[in-house]
DNA sequence: CCGTTAAATGTTTGCGTTAACATTCACGAT
DNA sequence: ATCGTGAATGTTAACGCAAACATTTAACGG
């Protein structure tokens, strides 16, 4: 029995194994450590934690053996520290609670892991100058070799200044391509397929319900909206802004449903659409049979189950987001900065049964 | 393509004046550089960088011109490795497409950035236990000093060793609550109120569409839902198993459309319910006249506007984050591990418009 | 004037890691 | 034997910062 000498031996299962006795022990296991246990010197750990090829196998298994024993994990500061980068990348944003912003998040941090990079959230409390100079500030202090901004461009004009050196960035949904690395998706060409595809149901003319005015995105679409229907030789009706929410669009969808020649919405995004469903069902005015409702997002899960289902312009968040990785690694890389310049994502649209013909006495 | 529509071509624009003319010259600034440009020693230069109180006034004036001037910002990574700390907690989730995920992430992040703290995000590719594994291994080689874990528990089981030691835990809608330190919505309370609103109404019995069997909250809900019912002496009907998504809703409504006995319906999340809404209305079950419905989450913007807007049981996904943070925190900075034990922020029940008294020949 | 004290600043050191260089050792060619 | 040769391992130094300790300076009571 090897155990005898340790007096008694230990049949109880491992509790916790994970916390060191003392609660507030001497916590992190160091190279000498492990290399002391081992009876080899630090460098050595260090090169089979690096696996690199000149180390003898007996000698690489003493000390894996001694690194399992006493947990050890590399410190990523002390390397952070040697190396000079972080392998991380920070990333900027408003607000989670659109769908686009955390899909568009949920993929970046999936390519950035794939490629060995931590992803740091910097939130922006509030959509001020202030917040956003703040947002930058910490930024400064920020352990991260790159930047992906989610935000309008507009609200950066006045902290451009502040962006340290040797961070590379890419932006996301603004119109700074001249300035900066864009990824965004193509909203120009997604308005366009969603005023074509109503246009050519036989509808006159197509009305839009925009997003706010300050986003870079709403102004896009609704550009793009009157540009197709201005090289179809159609009017183009009055916009209505909304603020992207529900409520906003059935706002909209309440004045709409009193112009008669309106037969054919398209709106900025899907939330907006739901409003406008919801006021054109109230108002008694049939969705698709009367009035043709088009949106933008494609929110999975929820447009497809609109009543009725609804026809959208889909965007691939997932592809933007390993674009913007794609885009910082390569800056990073490559040793450059901020290359300026715009990559579009495709969009396509989904027609599903919000649209339809105009009724015949509006065709 | 760049649309340069917006051309105003103002080439007077100022350049960032940080980056040190060569461009990609020796990047970091350190605190050497900036006491040799001052004339200090770099102790001094820290000093002033945290704010230490005995450095005169002209000192500390020349030290943060010369700061400004070299665009200085302090090394996070040197500060880690001297502190042993890194003011940065990492949180574990599998996808951020679920509201309440990215909601409570949404809180995390902001009450973090509050205390001072990062976030860094260890996405899991997918439910499996290798992919968990991964993620904690990962973990293992980050620099943070704590951890949320947003995760059914029952996919650590196997990998609770691999935790590191010295790390912290938190974890969010986790049945682990006797290992862990976790934070919860109180499910089974918001099941029980969403229960009695049905009963109160005159229902004489509620039935469930439950989520998949694995979630824990799943299971929560599915049994305050049962213990409401036999509390009240009523029978329990058999219970549907959906998988969240709104097309599982929608198959279990097709389905209980058939069961003339079904006045009222609570379903564990609002996607489901907006499925059994669809499907209700496509049976010609009226909703709230012929059939209640129940759902879970009260998405925001959502379900509000749903056709009839759905009744709900409201979770405060920011109070959750609000209390992750506050925990980690309270571990780290008492020096203790993971306290074992539960915190629940309650639910309310929000009446909207999808339950009504049962029809008169039911009641 | 000196000595004492405290305030302001400087010097040394080590956090954990790894690149660069130094050493040891075995072995085959001379 | 002796000397390369190269493979395996060890030693040193530096990354940027700040705690601990050391030094200088100013102020003041005797």
């Amino acid at each position: 029995m090897i155990s005898s000498a340790s007096g008694d031996g230990e049949p109880r299962q491992e509790d916790p194994p994970v916390v060191p006795a003392g609660g507030r022990r001497k916590q992190r296991v160091s190279m000498a450590d492990v290399a002391r246990l081992a009876g080899v010197s630090s460098q050595t750990v260090s090169r089979v934690s690096n696996g690199h090829p000149s180390v003898v196998g007996s000698t690489r298994d003493q000390v894996l053996a001694a690194m399992r024993e006493l947990g050890y994990r590399p410190n990523s500061a002390a390397r952070a520290l040697r190396y000079g980068e972080f392998r991380t990348i920070g990333v900027i944003l408003f607000d989670l609670s659109s769908t686009g912003n955390s899909r568009t998040l949920e993929a970046i941090a999936a390519h950035a892991a794939a490629e060995g990079y931590a992803i740091t959230l910097i939130p922006v409390a509030a959509r001020t100058q202030d917040h956003v100079m703040g947002a930058f500030t910490r930024l400064g202090e920020l352990a991260v070799d790159a930047v992906i901004v989610i935000m309008e461009a507009h609200l950066l004009d006045t902290v451009s200044f502040t962006l340290p050196p040797g961070v590379h960035v890419v932006m996301v949904d603004s119109d700074a391509g001249d300035r900066y690395s864009v990824v965004d998706t193509d909203q120009a060409d997604g308005a366009r397929q969603a005023v074509e595809h109503l246009l050519s149901l036989g509808h006159r003319t197509v009305w839009h319900v925009a997003g706010p005015a300050e986003s870079f995105a709403a102004e896009r679409r609704a550009a793009a909206w009157r540009k197709a229907l201005e090289a179809a030789g159609r009017e183009a009706p009055p916009v209505r802004h909304g603020d992207w929410s529900t409520d906003s669009g059935y706002r909209a969808g309440l004045e709409l449903a009193e112009e008669p020649a309106c037969t054919a919405v398209f709106a900025a995004n899907d939330q907006m659409a739901l409003g406008l469903l919801r006021a054109f069902g109230e108002k008694g005015r049939r969705v698709p049979a009367d009035v043709s409702v088009v949106g933008f997002d494609d929110v999975p899960g929820t447009a497809d189950w609109f009543v009725p289902p609804l026809t959208t312009v889909h965007q691939d968040f997932a592809e933007v987001g390993r674009r913007c990785v794609q885009g910082v690694l390569d800056q990073i890389r490559g040793g450059r900065h901020s290359a300026p310049g715009t990559t579009l994502v495709p969009t396509r649209l989904i027609v599903r049964q919000s649209t339809a013909p105009p009724p015949a006495d509006r065709a």
